[in-house]
DNA sequence: CGGTCTCATGAAACCGGTTTCAACCGTAAC
DNA sequence: GTTACGGTTGAAACCGGTTTCATGAGACCG
């Protein structure tokens, strides 16, 4: 590799001025006469001088980079957080690092240690212990998306008591009986909320609480694993509210596949509003979450110099009625 | 934040030796007196000194980082990536920083930036100009995924011609006379090199070429959008080949949501043998290809000091035949 | 014409590690 | 008793930028 590359001394030389002077046209920050700022840049321009990351992290005392740590699954929702994050990040300049190992075991281990790669850093919920994230927070500032906050850190998280509204619209607007509820309550802070909405709507609608969840992860896959337990059953459910789309479809993929029809056999809603969700017959009653505004206001955050005041910021949802819960005409 | 991180000279102040020493011990690369190395370790113990990257990074001359650069689409194949990726990379002790940013006028200039903060960088194909692959490879290491390489990368990609089996089988085997073709072969080399062989396969077959492709990306929504243009016409072809399995798992949702019964009415067949592929019903007819092998060879690659020569490495793909061409028993 | 203020510039310290080089110690060999 | 040697250790240079501080030149004012 021809990596010989040109350094600010070397500028300086070449251009007959000190160190100080290339960096000042470098940066731009102190003005210089008009006639060396040109033969600087001349040089620069001709030589190929790129100040090195190294050296400039190194004197300014921070990396121009953020951390992401998320859990590694797959789907639109991940990669959209992905590029919702990078996007924001790109704008002030700042690198992005990532951490979607989901191997648990060593991944505290493996977040403290990106702790002093980074300036700041990005947790989804459910990733990582908040012992460990406590201990990120102390060096880094530290943000955390779809989860409570912790009691020093900030957190942007989506509304998921709309679950409330669609699981009251499935019991009350159209009578549904036998409701399950697909998804692990333990596994991440945002479907242990939305098991608590669908809980409290049986509640207030003064319904005999609901069986126990159907506990699988929220990859279209679990929703494949999930059908097996409620659809080949005796006492199959009359509507079925997953943790979120992937899973839904999972699920709905399996119904049509067995032959049943939705929602006449059995009726199928979800949580995020990704795209598969309006293309899918039927079509997919859903949540919308706004999951790249989600990424973007963790980044600027993060990326925004004066303190935020640690609070949680709650973007609001909505409430998306299709045809998979027998709302609208035939599918 | 507390972020008054102990130095290494302030360490060695307290211990009393010079800074040399510290060093020498953090990192256990010269010997050191067993009486002087224990009181050294004290001291970084009670003051929790660590390291830090800047200066490291600055003395050693390598960021401990890798790049990876890919289209920032959804779905298990890229999340396997990153992970396979990722716990290589971590083996090694480096970072990865990610650019998942499609779509994006400016990748090509971001990449360039992303150039010199890592000290190699995966980049998939079909996201960068081959252009820009070779400036950034005037710089650091560079190896390609999913595609061949250029004159001077090496490349670490699966086998594609295993479509040619594939297609040979739904002709022949099965006797299907329309085949169709989806995915969009401009887009990605490995989208280009499936096309290929599926071209091939008619050709060694004797049957005249097939229709030109649904040109859609590879998303499930795009098998969703090009079930509209398949499936409800006339002439809907009785096999379809998917570029991947995401794509053919949305043709699948939607021929299930037209009544359409698979693989009576029509076969569908995938790439990449993703779980849900096994799981759904019918079945997907697919091509298992070892993705997370695949990343860990690029990063290993890549980490390894000792320099490969410029390269083309294949994976082996193999064809895995389920219910959804027509094979084994009524779904 | 002298004094003060402003502005551009260079010298040098600094960020936090690593590494080379030389000095120093004690021991073994002659 | 002196020399040679192996093993520890510290001083100092270095990686590549940024920034403070001081200096000198020129402009402006009285």
């Amino acid at each position: 590799m021809g990596n010989s590359r040109v350094t600010l001394r070397r500028v300086a030389e070449i251009a007959g001025v000190s160190p100080a002077t290339v960096s000042r046209v470098s940066r731009g920050t102190t003005p210089v006469s008009p006639e060396v700022r040109d033969r600087v840049l001349r040089v620069i321009e001709e030589h190929g001088y790129k100040p090195s990351h190294f050296g400039r992290a190194l004197a300014e005392r921070r990396h121009g980079a953020l951390g992401l740590v998320f859990p590694g699954l797959s789907g639109p929702y991940f990669s959209e957080l992905i590029q919702g994050f990078e996007a924001e990040a790109l704008e002030t300049g700042d690198s992005v690092l990532v951490l979607a190992s989901h191997s648990r075991a060593d991944t505290d281990a493996t977040v403290l240690d990106l702790a002093d790669r980074v300036d700041g850093m990005a947790i989804h919920g459910g990733t990582v212990s908040t012992d460990t994230i406590g201990k990120v927070a102390q060096q880094i500032r530290v943000v955390v998306m779809a989860s409570e906050a912790g009691p020093a850190q900030a957190s942007v998280s989506a509304a998921n008591d709309t679950v409330k509204d669609l699981t009251r619209h499935l019991l009350v607007d159209h009578g549904y009986r036998r409701l399950a509820f697909v998804g692990m309550p333990d596994g991440s802070p945002d479907v242990t909320a939305r098991w608590q909405a669908f809980l409290a709507a049986h509640k207030s609608a003064r319904r005999k609480p609901p069986a126990e969840p159907i506990r699988v992860g929220l990859q279209q896959s679990d929703g494949a694993i999930a059908a097996e337990q409620l659809l080949d059953r005796d006492d199959r459910p009359d509507a079925v509210v997953c943790a979120n789309d992937e899973t839904a479809l999972g699920l709905l993929l399996s119904a049509l596949g067995r032959g049943l029809r939705v929602p006449q056999d059995v009726a199928i809603t979800g949580f995020d509003d990704m795209p598969m969700a309006a293309l899918v017959r039927p079509a997919l009653t859903t949540i919308r979450q706004p999951i790249r505004e989600l990424a973007a206001t963790t980044a600027r955050l993060l990326a925004d110099p004066l303190d935020q005041p640690a609070g949680d910021i709650v973007l609001p949802t909505e409430l998306v009625l299709r045809s998979s819960c027998g709302c609208g005409g035939v599918p």
